[in-house]
RNA sequence: GGAGAGGUGGCAGAGUGGUUGAAUGCGCCGGUCUCGAAAACCGGUAUGGGCGCAAGUCCAUCGGGGGUUCGAAUCCCCCUCUCUCCGCCA
């Protein structure tokens, strides 16, 4: 949600905001209603003002024993002349919010022009593409052949973009999580939260899915929606909120499930793990002063990106382009992961994490606040969230980096405490 | 799911139609006193919004929404959350 009093300040330069989204001039549409709001709100007061003024008087004529008719009717017309105003006011506040509430965040000054995620910019790049004396498989290959990922019983229960796994790799989803909490909590600072996977529509406005992106998610018959991310109830946490400054920075993490429509997605990525209706992640959210959010995006990409140095895997950092960055962020890095099973054993880079910078976007729409001590005013706070990660994709990455000719799967060290001491993922 | 009781300022807790944005206590901030501190005393201490350069001023808000009334924290309706008892249940 944008500021009305930046867009009443500075219009122009509002405008010029959202060109780089690649949108029309917003401002005169929003100044008309907004103007006329304000003066609609301003008279409404003015007979608010002599309402609440006449009423107490006939208080006192009525105390006094005295008729007080004649000023009665006064405050009848004073009435019936606010009503029509009340509800043009309600009007135009909705068209107001409604405006407001559909238009994207504000990019970045640094972030890099560009129509999609062909413009986005490599940051860095860690490590080298995995080398392989043998041919490559991908992970639906190697997780079928070890019997224990079974897309066919995912299917059957619930239909396409779902799976089944079994023993290892069941156990292997568990290892990853454990081990990315725990990381992030004993060295990071993250304080671990177990959030609902089910949250109100207010709740979805707060951080920006709603009211845009409804087919995006999945909606229950009782109104509520299934996270598509932890991102939203973590945020949510501060909804609604004023901290005491001493209390930031927040910084939360949760092991959730997260559940996406695709809708716009039909025929994409359909083989395997990569793109499923439902998946798990390790998610990151950090609540900060306004001043201290750029580099906090940068510490947040460095946990993110600690997790896949410590599983040995490789991966690039790229700067997404005003065309790829998100409706609700300012600046976005996606941490892409080499799989070497994908594009037919070629191999490419794909989407492990995404780490934003909100800025004070969704601390508008959630009225999230926070006040330094001994001031009297309050700021909104500034959101990030990012995935420290995407446990499915991460699952993906270990079977396809770590795969030996005979089809098994080696385990990364820094797993195998969590897997009982186990080595190798094998065919039993 | 059934029955009942409640949601008031940072917290505790008054307030059942007329200067109540709201007593009182605690907490917090500032001050007096003190070598310093404690205690005591004095003062201040909600959020959002309109107008205004500002000082300031006005409006709204006592879980949320609607209604009754000249006037509502106080009355009525709906929703929601919490608590107690019963039922059911992982």
């Amino acid at each position: 949600m944008h500021d009305i009093r930046f867009i009443r300040d500075d219009a122009k330069s509002f405008d010029e905001a959202m060109a780089r989204r690649g949108l029309e001039p917003q401002s005169d549409a929003i100044l008309a209603v907004d103007q006329e709001r304000r003066q609609i709100i301003t008279t409404l007061q003015e007979l608010q003002q002599k309402r609440n003024e006449t009423s107490r008087q006939i208080g006192d004529i009525k105390k006094a024993g005295g008729d007080a008719d004649a000023i009665m009717a006064e405050v009848a017309a004073i009435k019936s002349e606010m009503t029509a105003l009340e509800e043009r006011e309600k009007t135009l506040g909705e068209d107001l919010d409604a405006m407001l509430l559909s238009l994207p965040n504000i990019l970045d000054a640094g972030v890099p022009d560009g129509a999609d995620e062909s413009d986005n910019v490599e940051l860095r790049k860690i490590g080298e593409a995995t080398a392989f004396s043998f041919p490559a498989q991908d992970h639906v290959a190697l997780g079928e052949s070890l019997g224990m990922m079974d897309f066919a019983a995912g299917a059957k229960l619930s239909g396409a973009r779902f799976v089944v796994l079994k023993s290892g790799l069941a156990r292997l989803e568990r290892a990853l999580a454990s081990f990315m909490l725990d990381t992030h909590c004993g060295e990071f600072g993250y304080q671990e939260i177990l959030p609902p996977a089910l949250v109100k529509s207010e709740t979805m406005q707060g951080t920006g899915q709603l009211p845009k992106f409804a087919e995006d998610l999945f909606h229950t018959e009782d109104d509520r929606w299934l996270i598509p991310t932890a991102e939203v109830p973590l945020t949510n946490l501060v909804a609604n909120e004023i901290l005491d400054a001493d209390d930031l920075p927040l910084r939360l993490t949760a092991y959730t499930p997260c559940f996406r429509a695709e809708a716009g997605a039909a025929g994409r990525d359909t083989r395997g793990m990569i793109r499923q209706h439902q998946f798990s992640k390790v998610e990151l959210v950090s609540i900060v002063e306004p001043d201290q959010s750029d580099d906090e995006l940068e510490r947040m990409t460095s946990c993110a990106e600690n997790i896949l140095k410590r599983l040995g895997l490789s991966y690039r950092v790229m700067m997404l382009s005003t065309g790829d960055t998100g409706f609700s962020a300012r600046r976005t890095y996606d941490i892409e992961v080499w799989l070497p099973g994908q594009d037919d054993g070629k191999g490419m880079y794909r989407e492990i994490s995404s780490c934003s910078n909100c800025g004070p976007f969704q601390a508008r729409r959630m009225k999230a606040r926070f006040r330094n001590k001994g001031d009297k005013d309050t700021q909104f706070v500034h959101t990030l969230n990012g995935s420290g990660l995407a446990i499915g994709r991460t699952m993906i990455a270990v079977l396809e980096n770590y795969q030996q000719e005979d089809g098994s799967i080696h385990i990364p060290d820094v797993l195998q405490p969590y897997m009982g001491g186990m080595t190798t993922l094998k065919l039993s």
